[in-house]
DNA sequence: GATGAATGAGAATTCATTCAT
DNA sequence: CATGAATGAATTCTCATTCAT
């Protein structure tokens, strides 16, 4: 069945599948074959694509730290801490529209290098850093509030995610709002 | 005279071997055989003392379940959010103090079923809740703090040592008092 | 008025290709595609002029077969003896001229079924020996050679070809003088 | 089925059912399985032995490389030329008598580096060229005859070696008497 | 005719587990 | 008990060949 025109496409698909198939089963038990299956070609075809089955871990990677690095560079102007709060209340979100690429985060905190899960969570850290700077300048912080709490926002959020990736009856999707009660409100002047 | 009297103590080193091996190339890469150098053992002589390479992993849970429990069931009496804060203040040593054993965290979330991380931080989360429920009753807790900044408060902890785990460079032994900051002195009245 | 007027022209450029590629890296080591990318189509289109990969090879044996059949078939008239050394300087003349043609004779000494190179080193033999005895009748052979002395002077050059292919500092064009010499002139009665 | 005493004897029964198996399909056609199912163990065993595939391949090398140094080591005193009919009588008698290993000698010609035929060829070039020049000096050679010739002599060898290899009908071991009628006493003086 | 995406049989290699010694 | 050789199922990746476009 050959001629496909959009190998950009195709190789969106596949990496989908294997999202999803690691989503289910976990990448170290997710074979080639079933990334192949669930997106519906033959195993070889899944080379054509990505090099290696490492290669596909690497994208899910890529595409998780895209779709972060996208969340933190779309902050619309307004009070630090009311940026903050929307920063939360949407990375809970998106982790809770696509259960599927979450539930591969445990994968990536797995994995190590090549892959830079560090960098993700850096890049959040001096994200929230920022913010919490700016809200000193607009006088919004209590004192005693300083950039290491940065870990604890970015903790906070991804332990929520931790809870509920090993506890799926957790309400994720809920638990926006007691991270910003505690994160946000609670550092607020 | 058999050349190992205590099975028991035979059990434990490999577990601590398997551990420290775990913690060095994750489980996914981890051999039997690597275990068994790591206790100066012969691979045959593991499975004397465990089923399966499995059962490594469920017993460095057990372990970890075991120590968890005992911290949680060793709290001295006193004000509720101070010994909310002992109790913080006291994971985040254990986990800072035993690196490998946190290492393997990161195996034990992925691992699913029959491993029960859940139950451990539903566990966590309890005595939590009890907790700030035994902070209001004592008054000690401002309004609009409710059971599920348990979820948060855990989730700070998760989330502190995960992203250690991500970038060993962060100092999480330093961590325990931004966290108490925010979650134990952000909830007093 | 097709793309392609001369199907059998096509044919030889691949087979050239193919021979390149073969002796860059042996037949072993060479991918269809390789073939088709030296001959700078598709890999597809390989299959237009030949059935299967070992068909290659069965081409550049048949075109080797034929080169070697030519060769024997051009000697002009004259003492056999010198014709024979002749003979000689021309199989060598070949070989050294075309390096990557004599390189592949390795895979085709590999090759086994139904690749036939035991015929073409019969009919070498067969030619000389009939040299030999019409050297014979002239009166130019010492006594005691005959026809078994074929398989000899088939066998410094081959060898002589062999010990250049495995190690190409030797200078193959430059032993034809010593194997003449001995094989030639050393039976000059 | 554990317990085996002799690593070494082992390896080597592997090595010698791995030369009975590239003498009958070729290295390129011969898989590790056929290894392991001529040497009577399960094909992950022959891994127990031999690091690899190649590695194979490569000690089939070094077994024949190093026959073939013994032989030249072995040569006893005598008249030069006498010595030389009698390494020339022995390699010929050595390739007969072991054919297996004789026609696995095709595969070692194309398997390149590490491989490094080239030097065995030299070290045989080396003897015979010493030998060439000892015959000198003891005035057993005729003019016209130098250190050119140690190639064509190995050629004559390797040449009636390879013609029987393409041809297992052609008599192999019948060829060192013309081989010594050509090559040593047709350059006595 | 050309193309190259798709296929899937096949091969090398790994490693958990067993069990004879 | 302890050992480690032996096993073979499982898995990744390759590549000759096909065929829809």
């Amino acid at each position: 069945m050959p001629k496909r025109v959009d190998h950009a496409a195709r190789r969106q698909e596949i990496l989908q599948a294997a999202v999803r198939v690691f989503a289910r089963k976990g990448f170290a038990s997710s074979r080639i074959e079933d990334v192949a299956a669930e997106a519906g070609i033959a195993k070889g075809s899944v080379y054509l694509s990505f090099d290696s089955r490492d290669a596909l871990l690497q994208a899910a990677f890529e595409s998780y730290a895209a779709g972060s690095a996208q969340l933190l560079a779309s902050l619309e102007p307004g009070p630090a801490l009311d940026r903050l709060a929307t920063l939360v209340r949407r990375v809970v979100a998106m982790l809770a529209a696509h259960p599927d690429h979450a539930r591969v985060l445990v994968d990536l905190w797995s994995a190590g290098p090549p892959l830079d899960m560090a960098a993700v969570y850096r890049d959040y850290r001096e994200a929230i850093a920022g913010l919490l700077r700016q809200a000193r300048e607009e006088g919004a912080l209590r004192p005693g509030i300083d950039e290491r709490h940065a870990v604890v926002i970015v903790a906070a959020i991804e332990g929520c995610l931790l809870q509920w990736l090993v506890d799926p009856e957790l309400p994720l999707a809920d638990l926006a709002a007691p991270i910003i009660e505690v994160c946000v409100e609670g550092v607020r002047s």
